[in-house]
DNA sequence: TTTTATTATCGTAATATTGCGATATATAAA
DNA sequence: TTTATATATCGCAATATTACGATAATAAAA
């Protein structure tokens, strides 16, 4: 078939598949590690420092920008990324939850 | 053109992707969940257990095992995956890191 | 060695992702 | 309002992923 049976599993792990998928693009990392950085930046500043078109790299954003990863506002003609910390604590937890739990379980 | 630019990024940049995307497939978080708690199971069990057929448990695990965080042994007819808990606690970090690095630089 | 049971791989169809040119949309300046 | 500039979306081509039936490969038992 080849359509993915997100209904097999629990909400919890859907959840942290999300997110792991998020993070499972190199260059979604290097947005995410240049926004930490630059501390409010354009989608075209990324796009030059990562080397990607400014189509594909705001595609990249939206995808950050759907898990609440990215907080935006428009400062004169661009809008500025920003990392939402928030959410990123957040998500940090669901990450060190998993690792703990498995390891734990684990051996 | 449709095929991942991985040259542009760091090889610790795409490390941490392909770690990501391990976990970014809800039945291989469902196969960690479970190999955690039966310590030590078939792929057959996996199987019914997540609910998808054999040859697709099967795939998945390969997934897993080629990321390091599995091993596995044959025991009678039946190969028995167990967590590779030294990996999992590397790539632990891995995450802790790009999470801490991120909070701590983003505001 | 043959049989049985389990796992891995092949082949394939359906779907999803990636990347970019073209273009629409949005914001501020003239 | 018109113009200029930046971002987002559309459309498409190239790949990649997901799932499973069929089947090959593997290991132990008969």
């Amino acid at each position: 078939m080849g359509v993915s049976k997100r209904f097999l599993h629990s909400v919890h792990v859907n959840q942290l598949a999300d997110l792991a998928k998020v993070l499972s693009h190199p260059a979604r990392i290097s947005i995410l590690n240049y926004i930490g950085d630059c501390e409010g930046c354009s989608c075209m500043q990324i796009a030059s420092n990562i080397r990607l078109s400014q189509p594909t790299t705001s595609q990249h954003l939206q995808v950050i920008k759907k898990s609440g990863l990215l907080k935006s506002k428009f400062v004169g003609k661009s809008q500025l990324y920003t990392i939402n910390k928030d959410k990123l604590t957040a998500l940090k937890g669901l990450f060190q939850d998993f690792f703990e739990t498995t390891e734990q379980k684990c051996c």
